[in-house]
DNA sequence: CGGATAATTGATAAGACTCAATACGCGTGG
DNA sequence: CCACGCGTATTGAGTCTTATCAATTATCCG
């Protein structure tokens, strides 16, 4: 199983998944497969920046639930080229579950704690609750779905369209201060491996959303919304 | 549940993804999911060349199985835009099990034949039998890992490199006919928008191919792969 | 055969990449 | 406390890939 996410599963089970396009996400109580495992505490662990948490290919035996920090999920080529596939936030699950192996190597971005259960634990709980199955499948659901998108993203859009997508996905995701504040805790370049994009282009993307009064740049991991609208109009990023 | 794909399980069969979870996913009797589906004949449906099977947004009322021809499954924009995020050969599954409403829209390449089964029926499969949950979850996990491929290809290959991709991964779906031949049931619009390149894109880097000795292009809906090594190589596409 | 659609090829331009040169931030050590 | 050095970010200049526009050819089908 990929990177199993929280975030993107909080819909209530009666409601259909897909009436939560990432970024419109219902909130649900804390029940089936993530709820069970935060009723216990779990071994904790810690990771310093730019650390490997489990690399692509290693056999799974925890799945980890991120306390604080932020986590990507990238697969590396032999010529030197990174793909991100996503960034995980605080409440974010990440495991593997019907893989031997990992599909992506798993790096901190920043300081990063996590809680883990070992492998057996998720093994027993799935094969005894219905319930646990269930939000499993939505979870699977949700989680195609936002990479549906950003497959989307990838295909579809500019450059400049990329990177307002990516700042409302961020948003909607939680990861924002207060008001319009968004920390952004990954690197220009991370952001430029996850949208398919070189590091410059997000930077002079960045300053001409900057310069169009949309966002400011008060320090490199912090950016303020100063214009959401005009952020949607530009990521054109709603299909159909 | 996104669009079922026997043929992805298939292919992975030498991993077979159930063998090592005793107890998270039981080793399947060969049919599972679709086993079930097959013996019982279901009702015939079929479509011309860019009929429309079902619409984003629309219902989902059926489970469809491929029985001849080839489905896109695609979105459309606002502006115009097309992305098609998978083809669908004989033997390949669409529906959309826990989810209202479908997340694409499916469209007929060429001439398709379907059989398609009531969601009812399906829905009750997946509550009763537990194998076919498992088949259910191998499933969704090989699909994800075959958009995981896509979307690296996307960030981080150039056309020609793409093109390649895509070749190689249409013929081990078996969308080959005789040895080297291939057969391309879709149009080249339909590879553009697929690979998020344009039309011409397509037709060049097909042309260097061809002039490379890679491929022979007999008409428009065949090729022949001369190199397969070639084609790897430039694919590039093994990540790590 | 003829008309429509799709494919191919050519010419040009735009967008994004690469290379290169600062500037900034931050931790270290004098 | 400041100077230094390293990594990252930013900005500029030039190039290259790919998109766009346009024209021609091929293919399909009635």
């Amino acid at each position: 199983m990929i990177a199993l996410n929280t975030k993107y599963s909080q819909a209530k089970s009666e409601q259909p998944i897909d009436a939560q396009r990432p970024g419109l996400l219902s909130p649900a109580p804390a029940q089936g497969f993530e709820g069970v495992l935060q009723a216990q505490r779990g071994a904790r662990q810690v990771f310093e920046r730019n650390d490997t948490i489990f690399s692509e290919g290693h056999p799974v035996d925890r799945i980890y639930r991120i306390i604080a920090g932020t986590v990507r999920l990238c697969r590396h080529t032999q010529n030197g080229k990174r793909y991100i596939a996503d960034f995980l936030l605080p409440g974010d699950m990440l495991g593997f579950i019907d893989q031997n192996d990992h599909l992506f190597t798993a790096e901190a971005v920043d300081y990063v704690s996590l809680a883990y259960y070992p492998r057996s634990q998720i093994t027993r709980l799935f094969d005894s609750d219905a319930s646990v199955r269930t939000h499993f499948l939505m979870h699977f659901a949700s989680r195609m779905m936002a990479f549906q998108d950003h497959l989307f993203t990838l295909a579809c859009q500019s450059a400049k369209e990329r990177l307002c997508s990516f700042l409302l996905r961020l948003r909607s995701r939680g990861g924002t201060g207060a008001g319009q504040l968004l920390n952004l805790s990954m690197g220009r370049r991370d952001i430029a491996d996850h949208l398919g994009l070189s590091v410059e282009t997000i930077c002079r993307s960045l300053a001409q959303l900057r310069d169009a009064g949309i966002v400011e740049i008060p320090n490199i991991h912090q950016l303020v919304l100063k214009d959401v609208e005009a952020l949607r109009a530009l990521s054109e990023a709603t299909a159909e």
